[in-house]
DNA sequence: TCTGGGGTCCTAGGACCC
DNA sequence: TCTGGGGTCCTAGGACCC
């Protein structure tokens, strides 16, 4: 889908049309609706908060922002860009649209999040063209939106066609194809490469996939590793043999939060304990609402100088009630995260929980699930 | 004025068992 | 006292994606 969460907006918000738009993360408010029916938006200039942009139009593109910078630096690029929150019930419910509307023309589908999915035509007997047409208009028809589709022998192709007419675009890779339009592309385009290993190729002189595809396997299995070293060799040169897969069981569930300001790790410790025990508790819905339980609970804390540290534990029994998982993610932060004499403050605080399994196949372990203890104050020192 | 939230996969070391 | 492989599971961190 192109620009998905803007053009979602923009069908809300119609008057916005052409003009610089972003969506963002958290704390916005909502655009105020006049008395004559019009609406009062935000500008990126008046905003103070932490969030980074989640999608901008083309035209806010135009100006230099893009997805994941900080809504900050994107007030110097566009001050007056309108800033709208996300909506992701919205999103969601599109999402669904656009996804069942082309399930209708093939079924083979690979869901890559809430805008992307992987369509497998093999086994359609209709032309290349109009199918691709044909399912572009069914998407327009059922939401109102554009989406940019690549067709190609394989996924990996498929995507960075998908990308080179975005947005409202149509491309059709042919075998010869690669030399000509793919080769001279950035081997960012690849995906599974990104700034790491872009970097990384930069400094033995490779931009381009066309000198990635010429670069011996050796010499790139040396630098990168024998299992790393071939894919890239094997993606550069076209080749990627991964399934369309229709299915796949989660792994896992988390909740984090950013705060609004960053927590010290003693003086704040009882906001921490309760947004600790806040995201426990929605982990728990989550948990409950897809019908899943787990025994590894983890915690992640992110510290003002954006220092990440992860800590897990793998119980002898799933669990998937509030109490339990706020009983293993407090034992996660005992040991040695924290001194007596810590000054650190903490931006960032998450739980997860893993190894999962379903919980109607639990049920019979579910009975056993260790009490929770009682008077355990998260953030020992 | 820096840097969200929800995921997956990979690697590497250590414990433990046979 | 010193020495094997092979396999699995757990944990922490990191790269990457939407």
């Amino acid at each position: 889908m192109d620009a998905f969460f803007a053009s979602v907006e923009l069908l809300s918000y119609p008057e916005l049309r052409g003009l610089p738009v972003v969506v963002g993360g958290a704390g916005i408010a909502p655009p105020r609706s006049l008395p004559d029916g019009r609406h009062e938006f935000a500008r990126l200039k008046s905003y103070g908060g932490r969030g980074v942009v989640t999608t901008s139009t083309y035209e806010a593109r135009a100006l230099g922002v893009f997805s994941g910078m900080s809504l900050m630096r994107s007030a110097q690029l566009a001050p007056e860009a309108i800033l709208l929150p996300a909506r992701f019930d919205a999103y969601r419910d599109t999402s669904r649209r656009f996804k069942a509307v082309v399930a209708q023309i093939a079924s083979t589908i690979e869901d890559r999040g809430i805008d992307e999915i992987y369509i497998d035509l093999t086994e359609l007997a209709d032309a290349t063209l109009p199918l691709a047409q044909r399912i572009k208009a069914a998407v327009f028809a059922a939401t109102g939106l554009t989406c940019s589709v690549g067709v190609a022998a394989n996924k990996l192709l498929a995507k960075i066609g998908s990308d080179l007419q975005k947005p409202d675009g149509i491309t059709v890779l042919s075998p010869e194809d690669l030399a000509v339009r793919i080769w001279p592309l950035h081997v960012k385009k690849i995906n599974g490469i990104g700034a790491k290993t872009a970097a990384h190729l930069e400094k033995l002189g490779i931009h381009h996939i066309g000198e990635l595809a010429k670069t011996p396997v050796d010499t790139l299995t040396q630098d990168f590793g024998p299992r790393a070293g071939v894919w890239l060799h094997r993606a550069a040169n076209g080749m990627d043999d991964s399934p369309v897969v229709t299915w796949r069981a989660p792994k896992s569930f988390s909740r984090e939060t950013t705060f609004e300001r960053d927590l010290h790790v003693r003086r704040d410790r009882a906001e921490l304990s309760a947004q600790l025990a806040a995201l426990c508790a929605r982990l728990a819905e989550d948990l409950e609402r897809k019908g899943y339980a787990g025994c590894t609970i983890g915690v992640k804390l992110r510290f003002a100088d954006f220092h990440l540290v992860t800590r897990e534990i793998t119980w002898p029994e799933v669990m998937s009630d509030a109490e339990n998982l706020l009983h293993a993610a407090r034992r996660c932060l005992k040991g040695k995260l924290f001194t007596e004499a810590d000054q650190r403050r903490i931006r960032l605080l998450g739980v997860r929980c893993g190894n999962l399994t379903r919980r109607d196949e639990a049920a019979a372990q579910a009975a056993s699930t260790p009490r929770p203890r009682q008077n355990e104050l998260p953030f020992p020192t």
